[in-house]
RNA sequence: UGGGGAUUCGCCAAGCGGUAAGGCAGUGGCUUUUGGUGCCACCAUUCACAGGUUCGAAUCCUGUAUCCCCAUCCA
């Protein structure tokens, strides 16, 4: 785990520390409708996660409410994709159609109750009365009907005697509600659809709000967590649990922000398109964010997991950038796959003055990764090299094989260039060189200076292969469609050549290609007659990306300005209440304004004035704390009156207290509705100004704290606030803060 | 437009009244037979903006701006 917790592991600390539930129980609930993609795999990864961290347990649900868009196929490559990310999710598989009878005997008795109707009014009718964020919808004249109709008309739906869209049960909440989701939602409608898994056997299937908070409380759900669209369904979640009075304890439902990665699209939609328009081979096109995708392209379970764990939980809607998941899967390979050599785009060498073959022995890590192996590789006169590792005329950085500068040819002898063979367009063809035969990898006494090794091949043994080339699926960052597809995303090389040991050898099924990248043996097409390696993703490559950044001009962004709107114009009231305040009393405009614009802050004030003529400190905390407990309640519940908060003003005004004891004393208050004087006295707040009592545990303070004391005297004043903040915990906030600043300050100034 | 969320570096993200964590990206340097890796350093006097409260505010109060979600018999 790592050391911030996420706000949901928060709760389910905070949970487990009431006592509220004995054993945390999470689910993973798709609706088997689509292909999981890398989303999918971050709420795995919160909900398995959760559960492993506190020792419960994850069900994984299918979410099969709709027999129209689901199908086993689905369940099928949800299963993998769980299982492929390394989680396990007990004996059995859980269905929401496994809990049908149980949801329906739940809505008749929300039925009994009145709690629910059968509507029949059509499907344009309803959204009719449901009426807009901004007016009120009307109720049915169907919600009148008697419970004994109610349950006979309910009944005789799930007896398939009507057709798809003459009735549904209804909740009956409130149609005015400013929760458009509260409208008299729907629970159930008439579906005559084959159902993969119920069959025939049900033609009315519950909606997703109904049935989903029902199906966590069966299993015994204690953490329902979804992604923030359903914050509005939290409402219905909750009114049906609490509504059937159903043992405790129940499920509660959480939010966070679901997953966005730029240059990709992630919805079920986009993707489907995707698919369906040919744009990609399928589902498991490796270009795609479908887990299926990047397992074909040859991701590992450990790097998305790790990208998860990377991203963190918030509730703020965020894009990703693709290079943080870049950076997990090189991360993780780095330690992992053996380095061989593959050159993809061949330029043919001639060692002039080699003749014969020789076998070097060469390792399959580097240096810093500590797992042994090594292959042979073949030498001969004729080899292959990457065609840009040669430049006739180089820019002054390039550290590969020119005319003046030699080159090493990894594991092996150093070459130097003596000819170049064109063709008559002026293409190079092939070029000639020598090798320095005392510059053998390992028995170097040639004393030549290189600076590089680049990758290499045997003309004669090198195999022969076909590797296919990702790039980024979409050239923007935010694509919308088709549109914006990047016509380059996939470059395929028919006749790339690979030393033979990863043929021959199979080491690995993943490589790095030294100073390409990782590659993958395409699980579909790769065959040892015909391999295909899938690009995973490049190196990090400062070469080429200095030599790029200099051309592109960089952009100037513009600071946004902020517009500042307008506040609403006071009444005429309010206006003689501000005047009064700021004339009479003294406040200052912003108090005053806020004072006067609210009737029930401004006559709790008032009372308070007349209690005690102390009108500026009165209303900073009227305006300031008594405020706050005014946005969850109303006045006539606050447990403390006007008149403890004159007492509050007056321990403060005479300095018994200091405001920051004020503020905790406030609180205190607020809650219990205990007498200030009373909390004061109990708790032994009263001030301490003193310095004699306080400069001792300064001086403790500063002892404890060396570091600090040099920063502070090196220039960094903030420390100050630090020092008095530490003075004040040790003396629980008791100490007069303005004689500590004082007294720290000098103290600072003088050690 | 009513309601519900959000806003801390280019991208994620800690932080909950007392020194603005961390990762990615970026920039320099060292190491290196991968222009890889590793290591070191730099990278927010400021937390959407404007006020207020406080000795002290990213954190509390007020207002404003911007973005997201809700009017499927989808989930």
């Amino acid at each position: 785990m790592r050391e911030s917790k996420d706000f949901l592991r928060t709760i389910v600390e905070e949970d487990l520390k009431l006592g509220k539930y004995n054993e945390i129980v999470t689910r993973f609930p798709p609706e088997p409708n689509g292909f999981p993609h890398i989303g999918h795999a971050k709420s795995i990864a919160i909900n398995f996660g959760i559960a492993r961290d506190y020792n419960g347990h994850c069900n994984l649900r299918m979410d099969d409410t709709n027999p129209t868009t689901e199908d086993t196929k689905y369940v099928e490559a949800l299963k993998d994709a769980v299982q492929w990310l390394g989680f396990e999710w007990g004996d059995d598989v859980y269905f929401t159609s496994d809990y049908f009878p149980k949801i329906y005997d739940y809505a008749v008795e929300l039925i009994k109750m009145g709690k629910a109707y059968v509507d029949s009014l059509d499907e344009e009718e309803i959204r009719e009365y449901r009426g807009t964020v901004t007016e009120a919808g009307k109720r049915s004249k169907y919600a009148q009907r008697s419970v004994e109709e109610n349950l006979d008309l309910f009944q005789r739906m799930k007896n398939g005697e009507f057709k798809n869209g003459e009735h549904v049960l209804r909740a009956k909440i409130d149609m005015s509600a400013a929760n458009m989701k509260m409208r008299d939602p729907l629970l159930y409608r008439i579906r005559h659809a084959h159902h993969f898994r119920t069959g025939d056997g049900w033609c009315i299937y519950p909606m997703y709000d109904y049935a989903h908070c029902l199906s966590d409380y069966i299993e015994g759900v204690t953490h329902s967590i979804c992604t923030l669209e359903f914050e509005n369904n939290r409402d219905i979640y909750n009114w049906v649990l609490d509504e059937l009075g159903l043992k405790l304890p129940r499920p509660y439902q959480h939010e966070f922000a679901r997953l966005g990665i730029n240059y990709t699209v992630m919805s079920k939609r986009k993707l489907l398109e995707l698919v369906d328009g040919g744009q990609v081979s399928g589902w498991d096109d490796p270009r795609l964010p479908t887990i299926a995708g990047y397992r074909r392209r040859g991701y590992t379970p450990e790097s998305i997991l790790n990208f998860c764990d990377q991203i963190g939980i918030a509730k703020a809607n965020s894009m990703v950038d693709v290079s943080q998941l870049e950076f997990c899967i090189r991360d993780d390979l780095n330690t992992k796959v053996p380095r061989v050599l593959c050159v993809l785009d061949p330029l043919k060498v001639t060692i002039e003055n080699y003749e014969g073959h020789e076998e070097i022995d060469a390792p399959y890590y580097p240096h810093d990764v500590p797992k042994e192996g090594s292959r042979k590789m073949p030498f001969s006169k004729e080899i292959y090299i990457e065609r840009d590792d040669f430049m006739e005329n180089p820019p002054k950085d390039y550290f590969r094989l020119t005319p003046e500068q030699p080159v090493r040819l990894r594991h092996g002898y150093i070459i130097s260039y003596k000819e170049v063979v064109k063709d008559a367009n002026g293409n190079i063809l092939e070029i000639k060189v020598k090798y320095h035969p005392e510059s053998k990898s390992g028995s170097d006494t040639s004393d030549i200076k290189v600076k590089s090794a680049i990758q290499w091949v045997s003309a004669q043994e090198a195999k022969p292969i076909e590797v296919r080339l990702y790039d980024r699926l979409f050239s923007c960052e935010a694509p919308e469609g088709i549109q914006d597809i990047n016509p380059n995303s996939l470059q395929v090389i028919k006749n790339a050549f690979v030393e033979p040991a990863v043929i021959t050898e199979k080491p690995d099924e993943r490589f790095q290609f030294e100073r390409h990248g990782y590659f993958y043996a395409d699980p579909v097409d790769s065959t040892d007659e015909k391999p295909v390696f899938n690009k995973i993703v490049g190196l990090k490559d400062s070469w080429t990306k200095k030599t790029k950044t200099t051309e592109s001009a960089p952009k100037l962004q513009a600071k946004k300005i902020q517009i500042e709107g307008e506040e609403t114009s006071m009444s005429k009231t309010q206006k003689t209440r501000f005047d009064k305040y700021t004339d009479e009393l003294g406040l200052n405009s912003e108090i005053a304004n806020i004072l006067a614009r609210d009737e029930q802050l401004s006559s709790f004030y008032e009372e308070a004035l007349s209690l005690l003529n102390s009108p500026v400190s009165i209303a900073n905390i009227v305006v300031n704390e008594v405020a706050r407990e005014l946005k969850e309640q109303q006045l006539d519940q606050l447990k403390f009156s006007a008149k403890q908060i004159t007492q509050l003003v007056k321990m403060v005004n005479d300095e018994t207290i200091s405001s920051n004891i004020a503020k905790q004393v406030f609180e205190e208050m607020a809650k219990s509705g205990e007498n200030p004087t009373q909390i004061v006295e109990t708790k032994g707040l009263v001030q301490i100004s003193d310095p004699s009592k306080i400069l001792p545990i300064i001086d403790e303070v500063i002892a404890k704290n060396p570091d600090n004391v040099l920063k502070f005297k090196a220039g960094n004043t903030k420390l100050l606030g630090f020092f008095v903040g530490q003075v004040l915990k040790v003396t629980d906030g008791k100490a007069n803060p303005t004689v500590v600043n004082e007294l720290v300050a000098d103290k600072l100034a003088t050690c």
